[in-house]
DNA sequence: TACCTAGTGATATAACGTATCAATAGATAG
DNA sequence: CTATCTATTGATACGTTATATCACTAGGTA
């Protein structure tokens, strides 16, 4: 494990570690802007801004320079350690997760619910058929309100 | 029907025209910089951003300035006659076509099909009794290669 | 035809993100 | 533990996409 991380790891919460290690293992210096990020990050339940970030970490007077923080994000979606949330209107939110997933996302608070299987195989081979296109990816992800943001508005 | 959509019509595209009809209708003014968009949007056959509308345009002297084309696609896009389509990295491609739909776009050239059916009805069904969120909008977008592509990409 | 106001163009501003490059700090060898 | 090497950082310039401002223009209507 790398020397940083270790003399730090007491005061990290598990999952920031856990996520610091894989940054490790891929190869990646364990910095202090980085585990920063990190902890940011794993504050925020749902779907952040890289904005969102900022504010936190800077009120917290830990904030890295606002490119690291980018560059940060960039690298954790490369590593599949954080997965980029495609909006209506903006596609500029994250969530921590590993792994292909989709969401849904609260329009009022930004509460996000993940999930994995999403149902568009069939589509997909239909439209294979009809189009003639070799389907590689796809996007699918759903908007609404959630259970505390659907009693508030009636 | 507009007096200047009367004067020019003789002289404009069937489907540029039907949308100018739709643009006066709806009670906006069919003017000279927004019938040049029409008829850059029209031109485009599958997915296009605002910056090769601005080229098309610039190209046949008829470019209106930057910011009129912009409201011009915001107003389309209000008024449903034009589509913004998502994409894995960048949101900043439209395509003309009314009404909710889907694309299916190739990611080397950018040749788009649209389909309407989507086929997450029973998934939205599912997540709103799992999760208790009130599902009101979704976005479903497919990536691959068109057939063409297919074929030179071997 | 004249008038009113929606619409326009030029440009400043904003949001989001990358490129550059000198300085720094984490990892590694000795 | 220290020196060294280079990945990483921060400050900032730049790029792209888009909106805000505001004086001016042109399309619609009486």
């Amino acid at each position: 494990m790398s020397r940083y991380l270790e003399m730090r790891r007491a005061t990290l919460p598990t999952a920031v570690a856990e996520l610091a290690e894989q940054l490790a293992e891929a190869g990646y210096k364990v910095t202090g802007p980085r585990l920063a990020v990190l902890q940011a990050a794993s504050a925020h339940r749902g779907a952040f801004s890289v904005q969102e970030l900022e504010q936190w970490l800077v009120a917290r007077n830990e904030s890295p320079g606002i490119a690291s923080i980018f560059r940060t994000v960039r690298l954790l979606c490369d590593l599949q350690l954080l997965q980029r949330i495609h909006g209506l209107e903006e596609c500029h939110r994250y969530s921590l997760g590993t792994g292909h997933s989709h969401h849904l996302v609260c329009t009022v608070c930004g509460a996000m619910e993940r999930f994995d299987n999403c149902g568009v195989q069939s589509l997909v081979q239909q439209l294979e058929q009809r189009t003639g296109f070799q389907i590689s990816a796809h996007l699918v992800e759903l908007f609404g309100l959630c259970p505390r943001c659907r009693a508030t508005a009636g």
